[in-house]
DNA sequence: AACTATTTATAAGA
DNA sequence: TTCTTATAAATAGTT
């Protein structure tokens, strides 16, 4: 958006990197805040710039309870990925409906998918 | 943006406030990792619907990495809080280059400005 | 930091 | 939920 369209890939320049950094930050922000508020989510936000400078958006409470949160949320997970139960396959693998087709890239987490497959079974089930 | 402008409020249809959550959360998620990738930044969100379901983003490596890192800052920036110097002024108020001027509002933690005042010196030292 | 031309996101509707 | 389209909003480049 803007007067020319431009290919997303790390900004050289470091002023104008810096002011996009600016720019952006804001607008990140003010769009987490908007989820938040419209959709009743709760949303934790942690961005560090390139310098180390630390920003952050928490709408409920504290960044700490979504964390804590969060990492509930993913023991839980973990326990569906991990269950101590015998169920196998032959090949050693168990199709679960949360399985990635894809592999850990672009720093997500194993076994989570940030588009599809939340957590909870019956997401995506229809269709 | 849309066929109508749209106040940031809860949206009180279930149905269309999911439908609006899916498409932000689509958005947001975008703009992180346009963010990170831009501004050579490290962003991490996360992001509970209303319903409980985890979504969330990171760019590097995993979350965990990047709450270990949150929670340094945090210490460290409260090490600037409490430090244990004598430096007082007469009301016992001590004025320091992050003071806020507000309080802890819509659930931003205290002494954290997120769109300003962000923890190092010099930060919009400028002007 | 302000200003706009443009791009992009998205609200409604199908 | 996906596609389409009109319109609101974000923002890139400039001043």
């Amino acid at each position: 958006m803007g007067r020319g369209k431009i290919v997303i890939r790390r900004i050289d320049n470091s002023t104008s990197r810096q002011v996009t950094f600016s720019k952006r930050r804001k607008g990140l922000i003010k769009k987490a805040k908007e989820l938040a508020i419209l959709c009743d989510a709760e949303v934790g936000l942690v961005i560090f710039s390139s310098t180390g400078k630390l920003y952050e958006f928490a709408n409920t409470s504290c960044m700490k309870s979504i964390i804590e949160r969060y990492n509930k949320a993913k023991e839980e997970h973990q326990q569906l990925l991990n269950p101590t139960s015998e169920i196998k396959t032959t090949n050693g693998k168990r199709t679960l409906w949360f399985e990635r087709e894809g592999a850990t890239k672009s720093g997500k987490p194993v076994g989570i998918e940030s588009q599809r497959h939340p957590y909870e079974k019956g997401a995506n089930a229809h269709r």
